[in-house]
DNA sequence: GTTGAATAAAAATTCAAA
DNA sequence: TTTGAATTTTTATTCAAC
């Protein structure tokens, strides 16, 4: 059986060991294993399983699924949206006040969004400012040190 | 100030706001802001800044920061890992035991380990068994449940 | 609906210049 | 180190066949 359901299992078991660079890559890798399969076919199948080409630590590409996206290169992406636009965090009991450059405050608001931070249980993002709500004063004490130490660069 | 820095700020700033298709298509939208780039340029800096190209929900491309790959996206193919290659599940106190296809076990327990799911406090794969150890057997009890919700396609 | 050959489109690299 | 023109490489799409 060589449906296409089967291939893309395949190609999901295969890229779990190994990285591959390139679509071609792929193709010569399911060759060996018996799947004949152009580079055409491979694309689509990629974007049915939603693959995605990533930046590897050394800056070659490699290509992974959604859910291996590295914690290391979105916290990395995650620091750098705060050190450039973070200007200024402040404590206010169980609140976190950031502040950003002008107009940037929804934007960095999204991002500790998606960071997930269990500290925090709430945000609100003006234009220059995003209140930060957690449930008590020590998780704001922790929330704000976190931040700080993102904005100093660790 | 037009250093690769302050572009790459920029670059930061409307993709937050805006979803683009290509990297010619950010090229134009930087024109507008005044930053004049080329294509091979923003190929640099798209590689600097960790940028993905993901599949939107209605099959179109478009690039994002790491940190904002759906969650949807990342769930998707998480279900469809364990879709694919999970064949039962099994509670025994505070341990779920997770059968999958021969070979494909350590696959889909990576796979469980980036789901982060909170009940889970440590994993073993073997060939086609996965232990997942839970705090408590009520977490084991709603932790199973959830993963033959997946396995049942929702 | 699935496929691949051919093609178009897009992205990565090279290299020379600043 | 940064940049872009030219080029190569890779990827997406088209389209005809199945």
């Amino acid at each position: 059986m060589r449906s296409k359901k089967q291939r893309q299992k395949h190609i999901l078991r295969i890229m779990e060991g190994r990285h591959f660079h390139t679509q071609q890559e792929v193709a010569v890798a399911l060759h060996e294993s018996g799947f004949d399969v152009s580079q055409s076919t491979l694309s689509k199948d990629f974007k049915e399983l939603k693959m995605v080409k990533t930046t590897a630590p050394d800056g070659s590409f490699k290509y992974v699924l959604p859910q291996f996206l590295d914690r290391e290169i979105r916290a990395g992406s995650l620091h750098r949206e705060i050190e450039d636009f973070a200007t200024n965090v402040a404590l206010a009991g169980q609140l976190v006040v950031m502040k950003t450059e002008s107009g940037n405050a929804s934007g960095v608001c999204e991002t500790v969004d998606q960071a997930g931070w269990s500290e925090v249980v709430g945000t609100i993002a003006g234009d220059n400012t995003i209140l930060l709500i957690c449930q008590t004063d020590e998780a704001a004490r922790r929330l704000a040190e976190r931040i700080r130490g993102i904005m100093n660069g660790r």
